[in-house]
RNA sequence: GGGCGAUUAGCUCAGUUGGCUAGAGCGCCACGUUUACACCGUGGAUGUCGGGGGUUCGAGUCCCUCAUCGCCCA
């Protein structure tokens, strides 16, 4: 190892440098890549895999720098750690993207390109983003076995899938259906619940008359039905009324009444409106919805405006007599609840839209038409019929799609379900008897009320950038024709080997009365698709549900089905780290397929990690302009710092603020990120006035503006403590020159010494614990506090004299060496940079070091974890350590409140008993060095000099000499505040004591430790008081 | 509407089973370029631990309740 970098010691860590130099260096010795090794103890995580749909954010940043702190951590321990990298084709999110952008940049749709195209078109997208995704993931540290990165599409993948779906299939647990679906008529294509958000927009409140057909005396001639679209009345197929009106008042009313005795009186007053309201509609609405009812039960009809069809009248509780007029229009196949109704009441379903969101043939005249086309004629043609009755103005929650941010329609269409009922009950189990087990606990509840649901999964999606279906479809004419075919298909050596399997679906019956036959392929076999072509069979046009393949990811990157070694030996994995958002979407569905295929669980545990938002509490996002961009934050501040800083704000919290900024360009000034100034094309620096451009810049003149970095004043925490880390380094590269390993005996050492060692071996021992339960904060302040306060303030300050005596230098270096070997161990998995350049340096210098010296590894990314060493645990040490520790700061306040030049030697002393004496007296040089003060005397029998400037503190009475030089006003504020201080905490403590139930109640210890701790109070008051009267006779 | 979380110094957050004279980083004030480090050193100021009840000898920590904010599900 020799090059340019050693000669050099810049005085900044450079990150750069060591980022570039080391990250190819461990994967040249391939140090990422892990093979099966029955000898060595597996620990396996799969990464979440990023979507190809763009670069990586702050979130991924996050999410992966927990997995690899893991994975370096698990190395270093000596397990064979295998980190299986990979990305996810992100079916909608990424067709979506590339779609869009045909439109931006040709004008062209999907089906000017076709099928063939549009996919060729995605995969051109996907190779350029996940080479992109990949490379950001090596420049955060990722030591992920590149070797085996896999693809939710690729081959191996694709096996899965298929026979994962073909297993699903031959068991009847994959079935075809209607149902209502998120329409996307952009898209065209079903878009799933979670892929729906809502905005409430201002609409109308159409209220609509339908005529009743023959009215009897005393029905009424119409009903009046209200809806916010009035379009759909094109294919309602039912009029419902509640079935029994007066009973339904009655209950809400009891309701109310019960609310509002234990309601606040602000809320009172709106309930007693309610009431008010109901008292009315019993007079007004409610004979007449009665007699509705009875209409319903006696089975008469309605005329449906425009279109003159005759629609039953039914009875259903989904109609609320406290609301409108009562009644409402059911529209089975384009909304959620009257679909509901509409299977209640075995209503026909009439759909009314063709998937591009024009009106098909069962709207008459309006066919052709768009929504909103239909709904402005359908409104006109209403008025001039004379059945609209009136129009309110409305604030209406509308769901749109995510995707193409267009209105979803409520759709019917045929769509393939898992049903979970069986698989759904095998998660529950898994995470119930603690076979998986989720951290933070408290997410548990969410995933087991998610899953006890037992919703049948959607998993078709009218997509052409997925698993195709591999399903194919044929409508028989008749039972000859099925009997024919069945036979044929039981003859065919594809069924016979297990390849293909059929299914009549008694469930779907086509218009001739037939069961519509579907055989599922297991391979892609073009034989045996030229067969069932031949026969008249089609596939499914539509593709699978991206979570269909991302449920299988941990077992199908590892080979499943075949039985690989790999599959053998790395599962089921360790660990799953994620995010919340995706607990019942993804590790749900990953653990109840991985019991189906391998019976096995996926992961033993999975650790949810928090959520980074903005300084405003909101969450990022590129389409937000408030996204922090993980590159920016490496290239300013280095990858460790953004690892670093990432591991700190991991807590047990479940999100995580963090202010955005811009860097300017021009002075390099942060500027606060405003929800204003961050949709802006173009910035000014409020510190120097220049302006900059942002990611909205698109004219030529914004673009031409040096762009300005986004990032968040929070790495500086990891920045600045790599490069005090790395001063701490370099100071001991300085100062290793003559270093010469040697064993070391503990009993030989200075008080320092052994207290570096005994404090190295709590921080191992409470590191290694943190990380054990996924505590990344607890482990990063401690040994920051550890490095910063304890390495660095005291102990290298120590040893600066020891190093030029020849007598004790060689032992400090010694200890030097091992100190900062062991933290650069300790820090490796959370900043693996710096770490490596530092180990690599001191392995220069000092190639075996160790209190039994041996030959360091070869890169500390596979050094051994430090082992914390019980028998340097010493708690007197740490006691004595403290009492310089204390004199030493009771010194340097004296210093700085007396205003003594920095330089200028003074001399003190301490009152103190002799064992405290004895300890301080050890430590008389470092006095010299840290404070510029002289030890004159220390013992109980010191007296103060004339002129003394004093504290006390833990029973050290220290005693400045100021000679005739004090600034007495200042001691005597210094004392009487401090008097202040104590007789407060001096009363609470006196109280707690003296109250008897305190001390027969409370501990022993307890009772105890206050007694001692108020003797100490009570010590201090008197110093004080005696210093005053001192000062004071002056 | 249901669930989860948050509310501690100006800001961002720690505070493990109740035992505190409540901590850190940034920011602020004063002093300081002593050959590891100004991305630094030394010292300092700053808190009714969201409000109100309760349990307890003792509550930032446990229970109830209210308020505000955020997220998830319907």
């Amino acid at each position: 190892m020799t090059g340019d970098w050693q000669a050099e010691l810049p005085k900044q860590y450079d990150h750069h440098s060591a980022q570039q130099r080391w990250y190819g260096f461990w994967k040249s010795k391939g140090y990422f890549h892990s093979e099966v090794d029955p000898d060595r103890k597996p620990f396996t995580i799969v990464m979440p895999p990023p979507n190809v749909t763009g670069a990586l954010h702050l979130g991924h940043a996050l999410n992966n720098t927990l997995q690899d702190i893991l994975i370096r951590w698990k190395r270093m321990q000596g397990y064979n750690p295998l980190w299986m990298p990979g990305t996810d084709h992100a079916g909608i999110a990424t067709q979506a993207v590339v779609e869009r952008r045909l439109i931006e940049q040709e004008g062209k749709t999907r089906h000017d390109l076709g099928r063939e195209e549009l996919v060729r078109r995605i995969w051109l997208w996907k190779e350029e983003y996940a080479e992109r995704i990949l490379k950001q993931l090596g420049e955060i540290g990722c030591s992920c076995d590149w070797e085996r990165t896999r693809f939710t599409l690729d081959d191996i993948c694709a096996r899965a899938v298929r026979q994962t779906f073909y297993n699903l299939f031959k068991k009847q647990v994959i079935y075809r259906g209607k149902r209502l679906v998120n329409w996307d008529t952009f898209l065209q294509t079903a878009v799933s619940d979670d892929e729906v958000f809502h905005e409430t927009i201002e609409g109308h409140f159409w209220h609509i008359r339908y005529k009743v057909i023959d009215p009897q005396d005393g029905e009424p001639d119409w009903i009046s039905l209200a809806t916010t679209r009035p379009e759909t009345l094109l294919g309602d197929t039912a009029v419902a009324v509640h079935p029994n009106p007066t009973a339904a008042i009655d209950k809400i009313e009891s309701t109310l009444h019960r609310k509002r005795a234990e309601a606040t009186p602000k809320d009172i007053e709106a309930i007693d409106d309610e009431l008010k309201e109901l008292a009315l509609r019993r007079n007004s609405i409610l004979p007449v919805l009665e007699k509705i009812s009875q209409m319903a039960r006696e089975g008469r009809c309605v005329q449906l405006p425009l279109l003159g069809r005759k629609i039953p009248l039914v009875t259903d509780e989904w109609a609320k007599p406290n609301l409108g007029s009562g009644c409402v229009k059911i529209t089975p196949a384009h909304d959620p609840n009257d679909y509901q109704v509409g299977i209640r009441q075995s209503l026909e379903m009439i759909n009314i839209l063709n998937p591009d969101g024009t009106l098909n043939g069962q709207a008459g005249p309006y066919q052709g038409l768009t929504i909103q086309d239909a709904r402005k004629k359908v409104v006109a043609d209403l008025e001039r019929d004379q059945l609209l009755e009136r129009v309110e103005d409305r604030q209406i929650d509308l769901a749109h799609s995510d995707r193409s941010k267009t209105p979803i329609e409520p759709f019917l269409a045929d769509q393939w379900f898992i049903a979970m009922d069986v698989l759904a009950q095998s998660s529950i189990d898994a995470v119930r008897d603690g076979r998986v087990q989720i951290t933070p606990k408290r997410y548990e509840k969410g995933y087991l009320d998610w899953l006890s649901e037992k919703r049948d999964w959607p998993v078709s999606r009218q997509l052409w950038w997925g698993h195709r279906i591999p399903v194919w479809s044929l409508i028989p004419a008749d039972r000859n024709q099925i009997n024919q075919i069945k036979s044929t298909l039981s003859e065919s050596p594809f069924a016979k080997s297990d390849k293909l399997y059929l299914l009549v679906a008694e469930n779907e019956i086509s218009p001739s009365g037939q069961p519509i036959l579907h055989v599922c392929l297991r391979d892609d076999d073009p034989q045996v698709v030229k067969q069932l072509e031949a026969l008249g069979f089609c596939q499914d046009p539509d593709v699978l549900d991206t979570w269909f393949s991302s449920a299988l990811w941990p077992h199908s990157t590892l080979g499943w089905p075949e039985e690989t070694a790999e599959l053998e030996y790395f599962y089921p994995t360790d660990v799953l780290v994620t995010s919340r958002d995706i607990i019942t979407l993804w590790v749900a569905r990953m653990i109840l397929a991985s019991l189906f295929n391998t019976q096995k669980i996926p992961f033993r545990e999975v650790y949810i990690h928090p959520k980074i938002l903005d300084g405003y509490g909101e969450t990022m996002s590129k389409s937000k302009g408030n996204g922090v961009d993980p590159l920016d934050v490496i290239n300013l501040y280095g990858a460790d710092a953004l690892r670093f800083g990432i591991a700190h704000l991991a807590t047990e919290n479940q999100d995580a603020r963090m202010k955005v900024e811009f860097i300017c360009p021009h002075c390099d000034g942060l500027v606060d990120q405003t929800k204003k100034n961050r949709v802006l094309p173009v910035v000014q620096c409020t510190k120097c006035q220049s302006s900059f451009s942002t990611q909205w810049a698109r004219s030529d003149s914004d673009c031409a503006l040096p762009r300005a970095s986004v990032t968040s004043e929070r790495f500086e925490l990891g920045r600045n403590f790599c490069n005090k880390l790395w001063n701490a380094s370099r100071f001991a590269m300085l100062n290793l020159q003559n270093y010469s390993p040697a064993d070391i005996l503990v009993d030989d050492l200075e008080l320092e010494d052994q207290w570096i060692l005994s404090r190295l071996a709590t921080v191992t021992k409470q590191v290694t614990e943190a990380l054990d339960h996924f505590r990344y904060a607890d482990a990063t302040r401690i040994l920051y506090d550890f490095s910063w306060d304890e390495f660095c303030s005291f102990y290298i300050e120590i040893i600066k004299v020891r190093l030029n005596d020849n007598r004790h230098g060689p032992l400090a270096r010694r200890i030097l060496a091992h100190t900062l070997d062991t933290i650069i161990r300790l820090l490796h998995p959370m900043i693996p940079f710096i770490t490596e350049e530092v180990w690599q340096r001191l392995a220069e210098l000092a190639p075996k070091r160790g209190l039994k010296p041996t030959q360091a590894a070869e890169s500390v990314m596979v050094a051994e974890w430090p082992k914390a060493e019980d028998a340097h645990l010493n708690k007197v040490i740490e006691t004595r350590f403290s009492y310089f520790q204390k004199v030493l700061a009771g010194v340097r306040e004296i210093r700085s409140r007396q205003q003594i030049a920095p330089r200028k030697q003074v001399s003190f002393s301490v009152r103190c008993d002799s064992q405290v004496a004895d300890s301080l007296a050890a430590m008389k040089p470092y006095f010299e060095s840290m404070a510029a003060a002289l030890v004159t005397e220390l013992g109980p029998e010191v007296s103060a000099p004339a002129f003394s400037a004093t504290t006390n503190s833990g029973g050290m009475e220290v005693f400045v000499d100021m000679e005739d030089l004090i600034d007495v006003a200042t001691e005597i504020n210094r004392n009487e505040n401090e008097l202040t201080r104590l007789k407060k905490a001096i009363a609470a403590k006196e109280n707690k004591l003296r109250n008897p139930s305190f001390v027969s109640k409370a501990p022993k210890e307890v009772v105890e430790r206050e007694k001692v701790s108020l003797e100490q109070l009570q010590a201090q008051i008197n110093f004080h008081t005696s210093t005053l009267e001192k000062l004071r006779s002056r």
